[in-house]
DNA sequence: ACAAGCCCTCAAAGCGCTTTGGATTTTTTT
DNA sequence: AAAAAAATCCAAAGCGCTTTGAGGGCTTGT
């Protein structure tokens, strides 16, 4: 039989007869025969190969714990299509270096951008090196057209202040991530529009930007306690920093939600998940996981389709109401 | 000028003047040459690959937190030595079958095997499929000879259970990763072996088997406490779940280290370094993060030089004497 | 000045597939 | 039963590199 007709049965084309296919399936499932990625690559042009970079702060060496589920619900997709991912973690300062050295060598079909900066140059240079890609999140101060997946951090913690206005507290406090990353700025603005809105004037004070690990999460806790009039809730963007917080108020004797009341962000980590049928954390939810799948499928239809117009999906995420958070204690 | 002579002036080869490769390198970099990965590798028959094949368990769609850091500190070898790593999460049913179909189209030039069982199919297999892989962590009911990276569990978790006795701790519970797995199996034995060697007999009711979630570390902790006679100290297998144990604590209005005694092992996780003067937990540490550095090195070396004896890197937890373990509370 | 030797360069083959265009066989139509 | 159409199959070219084997230009030794 010749090389064309196995090659064709193979890769369902109509020139072969139901038979022939059947043969020749069934000779591959014989001798564990799969074509080789490399001549198949080679010969079609694609890498079949989705790239992911996701960048390691070179100060802490900080891996953002979400990535793992992102590209878990991704990988499932990816795979269902015969893509390959490749990961590459790089110092954050030679990001584009990578994209760059990615696509002089044509190793990748397309890329996932993670974590946009507010001011975000790699989708400009992206847009530049004409790579099919699509960003986890947004970028505020980019003109660009791209593609992304994103949730909507400012109406999220739009919601999640005023509940906590609702319920009567005043000083709030923010445990945010670094301010340079758009979702941080996102979620600042939410919760200062809440803020405005009921006329409750918060210096910068109470109002922190950092890396999102548990022990800045301790650290900040402790800092925002600290002040004259100390917040009597905290809103704060991740779980592990939550976690964080929960031992900065076992430190000073404080009851999580009796005490101090606390609103966070969840992105549904597998290891982190709150199903509990009352949710630990009041928090705004939203799945990461789902995000990667969706991210996933929208950079599958840019490479099949290029002249698509870019395409921007917006998850709402849920206020779930857990017992983490009361009305304040009188004084 | 030739192919031939870009080639070999690009890869370093003698035959070509020093001078021809500067002016080869020079033009490289002018019009951002790079040779096509795809054409590369087929050439040279190598794909330049690694892949990592994570289990997602089907059940509760659980990634281990740990892999991020670990391939942190793979993938910074792999770059170096101009490799890509290969990423993908499987369920953990069909996991040879993806080994099988990555080495039958020859997609990798080697593999880690994350996360093996006490029995653990997986290494026979590969190794009849001759393909070079690193075993992070090892396999107890294995007659294989395979290269390995992994800590000394046992002798750890052995040395945690011995200090809490010395402190003066009788009931110690142990809150474990799941019974399957080798690693737990191995703490397991170390916690068993230091009961023993100091006559202190307890039940099975004191060691639980769970994958390490927060939520599982939460409700094992308040199981333990539950029992009649409660234990005045609890060793746990991850941070993770030792954050689920400090909250069953606040539950309980217990605090930690002066009620309870914790000790964790810590693979110390970018997100969670205990990096405070006085660590937050007594621990068993290992950095998760050099373990994939380590595997990467030899995982190249094997791929070097095939004939290379199977070798097995053992790396020492150290234990760190933090806040969280004093002994018990007179009653 | 000529041969020998060395360094450098080049044309062509080959990696294992896909894909094109043509040849052959089978089926359908008249 | 012959012609037309459809269904199969095949040989060969090509994907963009690396690598082989051979040729050409320079230097050195005599």
């Amino acid at each position: 039989m010749s090389q064309t007709t196995v090659s064709r049965a193979l890769n369902g084309f109509p020139e072969v007869s139901e038979k022939t296919r059947q043969l020749v399936l069934a000779a591959a499932a014989k001798h564990n025969y799969k074509p080789n990625s490399r001549a198949r690559r080679l010969a079609t042009g694609k890498s079949m190969t989705i790239g992911h970079l996701v960048s390691v702060s070179k100060e802490h060496e900080m891996v953002n714990p979400i990535f793992a589920d992102f590209i878990a619900g991704a990988s499932a997709r990816y795979a269902q299509s015969g893509y390959d991912l490749l990961l590459s973690l790089v110092p954050d300062e030679d990001e584009f270096t990578s994209y760059k050295e990615l696509a002089a060598r044509s190793a990748v079909d397309g890329v996932v951008v993670h974590a946009p900066r507010a001011d975000e140059q790699r989708i400009a240079q992206l847009n530049d090196l004409n790579i099919p890609f699509v960003v986890h999140g947004r970028s505020s101060n980019t003109i660009e057209k791209y593609n992304w997946v994103d949730v909507n951090n400012e109406r999220s913690f739009y919601r999640a202040t005023q509940l906590l206005i609702e319920l009567g507290h005043k000083p709030i406090g923010l445990i945010n991530g670094v301010a340079e990353m758009d979702f941080a700025m996102r979620r600042a603005k939410g919760y200062r529009r809440a803020l405005e809105e009921n006329q409750i004037k918060l210096t910068d004070d109470y109002l922190t930007h950092s890396e999102m690990t548990e022990p800045n999460g301790y650290k900040n806790a402790l800092t925002l306690l600290d002040l004259p009039t100390p917040p009597t809730a905290l809103v704060t963007s991740s779980i592990i920093m939550a976690n964080g917080i929960r031992r900065a108020l076992d430190e000073r004797d404080l009851k999580l939600g009796r005490d101090v009341s606390v609103i966070t962000h969840d992105d549904d980590l597998s290891y982190f998940r709150d199903a509990a049928a009352v949710p630990v954390y009041t928090a705004t939810r939203s799945s990461v996981r789902e995000a990667g799948r969706l991210s996933a499928d929208l950079l599958l239809k840019i490479i099949a389709d290029p002249g698509r117009a870019p395409e921007g999906i917006l998850l709402d995420a849920e206020l779930i109401l857990g017992s983490s958070t009361k009305p304040p204690r009188r004084p």
